[in-house]
DNA sequence: GCTTGTTGCAACCTTAGTTGTTACGACTGC
DNA sequence: GCAGTCGTAACAACTAAGGTTGCAACAAGC
């Protein structure tokens, strides 16, 4: 399914912002984030672009500059972040139109629309029921 | 998610290989069903060869050759589709390993994966409750 | 045995998406 | 003005899917 990882990794990245908070702190620079991550500042910025323009953080320039949260991590869920960070589908019709004077090439893709869009909706219920808060608990509840 | 039709295109050869059979004939060619989906008789045998090896399909070769169905629609599903065509997960963890120096970068992989195992068993899930011969049906009821 | 139609499969190209990297302008606290 | 950080463009590297061509393997029918 040529499976990315950006989910995981702005998953990762706002988990970061809230634990540093919770620690005192206002902002984190993608420079921090991205050694956690272990990856370049840049790819963590062009993710959190899109988390912000989902109004899940904020930014401030200039020095002293960086990145919080612009809402509780217990008001976050997983589909929030999914549906900033995804564009598509998860499963596409054909790339071209079927032949559409073959029973099955006319049928199949209102079929298929209709079986999907429930796979998703089921899919996206899954997602929403899981926090960020959620996230952060499991992340630091690993044994050491 | 750089969606992929594999499982579409799979579920469009079934379809029309069951529907032919009905009609009674024995096999269908890789040619004819190409013709239908509009793309390569070598997709289509690319993607019939991975259902052949999950036993979804059986292959004749020579004069007069084809595919037939190696059981009946009905008790095949999506999900058996789907592991049979798609390989990885559907959520990919970091391609770098995070640092393990750090609270989350520790914890952020466990963390994930549990949470996707439990997303993943529920999308199989939704996938098993839909079979091929659902499929059809839906195919056909499609409204002229 | 030859012909013919089909699968099996390898090789290659194109396209698209993701990730990584460099570079530099924009902004702001000091 | 300086320094640190974001914002963003540009480009390369990598991967996966899909499309295409070519040809060997096979088997039915003659």
């Amino acid at each position: 399914m040529s499976a990315n990882s950006r989910l995981t990794i702005a998953a990762h990245a706002l988990a970061w912002i809230g634990l540093y908070q919770r620690q005192g702190h206002e902002v984190a620079t993608s420079e921090q984030i991205a050694t956690s991550a272990n990856t370049n500042p840049v790819v963590i910025r062009r993710l959190l672009g899109e988390l912000r323009r989902a109004g899940l953080v904020e930014s401030r320039r200039g020095v002293g500059a960086g990145w919080s949260l612009a809402r509780e991590l217990e008001s976050m869920t997983l589909l929030d972040v999914y549906e900033a960070v995804e564009p598509g589908p998860l499963f596409a019709m054909h790339r071209t139109t079927p032949d559409q004077g073959c029973v099955v090439g006319y049928g199949i893709q209102p079929a298929m629309q209709g079986i999907y869009e429930g796979i998703e909706e089921t899919l996206r219920h899954e997602l929403a029921r899981v926090t960020l808060a959620d996230v952060l608990r499991d992340v630091l509840a690993a044994p050491r």
